[in-house]
DNA sequence: ATGCTTGCAAAACGTTTGCACAGGG
DNA sequence: CCCTGTGCAAACGTTTTGCAAGCAT
C-alpha cells in the first residue's frame, strides 16, 4: 500500500544533501553527513533523541546541538519531514521519495497505520481554494483505536451529552 | 460524538462540568470553577498560560499547576479541545456546542482561519473503515500562506526536486 | 473524617543559545 | 585564512511533580 514508489538510494539521497548544501552556501561538514546517515538508518518516526544515540551508539562524537541544529536543515531540503504528534517532541520520517501519507494513531497501544493521502490532498486544495489560501503542507492524524484495542476496550469515553444524566 | 450546532449558555457548560465532575467522582471545587470560567471568557485560541494570566487579572489566587491539572479534565468532558500549532505549548479552543472545524494556519503571518470539517470527517470514517480503525477524532490543519501573505511573498520554498541542478 | 486537591517551588523535559575552539571553503 | 560550524554547558519556557496544608464529600 505504502511502497509501490520507487525508493532512492541512500547514495541519492546524500547527494541530493550535498547539491542542496552547495546551493545555499552551507558548508559539507562531518557532523552533517554523519547525522543524515543515522537519520537514514532510521526507520518509522524516530526522535532527535535516537538521532544522537545511534551517533553514540557508533562511536561518532556529535554533539546533541549539531543534531538539533541539523534535523532542521534535512526537513527543509525534503529529505525528512517532521511530524507532530500529541506528545512534546518532535518526531521525523523520511521524506525524500516517499508518497506522501497521513497517520493513525491508536490511543490505547500507541500503534500507527499510515494511509496515503491523496484524497486529503485534493480535499485540502478545494477547501484552501474556497478562502484563498495557497497551500503549502497540510497535517492530517486520525485519533482512535486500533481493531484489537477496539475490542479489548468497549468503548472510549465520548464527549459529554449535553443532555445526559 | 458532538451532534450539537448551537451555541450554549455558559450555565449550560457549567451544569455539564458539574454533571461530568459528579459521574466521575472528581470534586467540585472553587478552583475548578473559576479555571472553567476563565477559559470561557477566553475566546480563539488560548493557551494554559492566558487561563492563568485571566485569573491573575481578576484577583483569583489560583496556581499554575492546577490550571494545568484542570485543563485535560476541560478537554475529556469535551467542554475544551486542544489543538496543536507548530508551537511547542498546547492550545485549547471552545469544543462543546461547536460546529467541528480545522484550521488553515499561515506561516508568514500567523492568521488562523477556520473552517466546517464535515468533508474530512466523512473522509475520515472512510480512511479508518478500510484499516479497522475506529475514529475517535481527527485532526487537520492546513499549513501555506493567507492570501496576503502569498502576494507579498514571492513563492515558499518548495522541496529539493531528485533531479534538479 | 477521609483522602482528593491545592499551591508553591523545584524538577523534568525537549530544545535553544553563548561562547571558545575546530575545520571547511 | 576567514568565517561558518561545532561541542559543551548553561539557559530557556512549558509542563510535571513532591509535599504539606486545605477543603469537598
Amino acid at each position: 500500500m505504502e511502497r509501490l514508489q520507487q525508493k532512492h538510494t541512500p547514495d541519492d539521497v546524500k547527494n541530493a544533501f550535498r547539491r542542496y548544501l552547495r546551493a545555499n552556501g552551507i558548508k559539507d561538514t562531518g557532523a552533517r553527513r554523519m547525522i543524515l546517515d543515522a537519520a537514514l538508518d532510521l526507520h518509522e518516526h524516530f526522535e532527535a533523541e535516537q538521532v544522537l544515540y545511534l551517533l553514540r551508539e557508533r562511536g561518532l562524537k556529535v554533539g546533541k546541538a549539531t543534531v538539533y541544529r541539523t534535523l532542521p536543515l534535512l526537513v527543509d531540503c525534503g529529505i525528512l519531514k517532521q511530524v507532530r504528534f500529541d506528545v512534546k517532541q518532535a518526531h521525523y520520517e523520511h521524506a525524500y521519495g516517499e508518497v506522501a501519507h497521513d497517520h493513525m494513531v491508536c490511543r490505547r497501544c500507541g500503534l500507527i497505520i499510515e494511509f496515503a493521502a491523496d484524497k486529503i490532498q485534493a480535499l485540502s486544495e478545494t477547501v484552501a481554494k474556497g478562502h484563498r489560501f495557497h497551500v503549502i503542507s497540510h497535517r492530517f492524524q486520525i485519533s482512535g483505536l486500533c481493531w484489537d484495542c477496539s475490542i479489548a476496550c468497549p468503548i472510549a469515553a465520548g464527549p459529554l451529552e449535553p443532555g445526559d444524566g
